[in-house]
DNA sequence: CTAAACTCTGGACTCAACTCCAGAGTCAAG
DNA sequence: CTTGACTCTGGAGTTGAGTCCAGAGTTTAG
């Protein structure tokens, strides 16, 4: 139970056989041999990994910021504050992200409330609204 | 001033020239004529269209979603109904985004709370967190 | 030993919304 | 008429995170 084929990553983690290849190509994981005819060989620590990639992506990190993660989680000089400082950016950037939806939102919102939702579309309001710059 | 060519169009909106002949392409606008040379010529509404396409896309809408509301907006039996349902729905799945966005705020939030943020990254809890199936 | 199940490579394809390009042709001012 | 600015086509490239593929080779259970 020993001998992880990415079939086998795979399924443990429930990524498809090609992300896993591909998590490899990007280098996020790695395998740690080859068998005699070429078949990847990973070990546990590949499962663990990929699990790591995937609450990660949860967040919102992309897989060039998991890369960065994972290389501060084991390079022996970086400092926890440097993985806080990447949490606390993603947030901000989150925190940015949901401001504008939410400023979309409450145009949307005050447009549905106007809109008669009756008659032709001559004289809808919010078609009104899109043709002119009042909304923005 | 009423012969606009491509880059007066463009400019008229700020989109780029490949933007405008982009938008061509897929149907959003359409070219009036051509000059004898080749040169698109287009109406002045060809610019209030573009300015809508903007408006759309700032209120999240897809250039798709776009071609739809354009359709619409001149189909002789469509109601106003059917453009505020296009916008209710779009503010459903603007309200997800921000949900799950938000989600992901509160987990971020409270892993950079818990993290000391001082010392190296072994026993850093927001990899820890990371490592483990605990944030979701 | 055979057959089924698995894996290999590497490149093309997807979506969205464009951007960039070369090489050729056109238009307008002076 | 010349020159500089503009425009033409159509196809490739970009980003992100994969998916899909053919054709060949490998592994393993029975």
């Amino acid at each position: 139970m020993h001998k992880f084929t990415v079939g086998l990553v795979a399924k443990a983690t429930g990524v498809s056989i090609d992300a896993v290849r591909f998590y490899e190509r990007l280098g996020l994981i790695a395998a740690r041999s080859r068998t005699e005819g070429g078949f990847r060989v990973f070990e546990p620590t590949a499962v663990e990994r990929i699990r790591f990639i995937q609450q990660a992506k949860e967040l919102g990190f992309t897989l060039r910021e998991i890369a960065d993660l994972l290389s501060l989680s084991e390079s022996p000089n970086a400092s926890c504050a440097d993985i806080r400082g990447r949490a606390e950016a993603k947030m901000v950037e989150i925190d940015e992200r949901i401001a504008r939806l939410q400023r979309i939102r409450q145009v949307l919102a005050a447009l549905s409330r106007a809109c008669p939702a009756k008659g032709p579309v001559a004289g809808c309001t919010i078609l009104d609204a899109l043709r002119s710059e009042r909304c923005q």
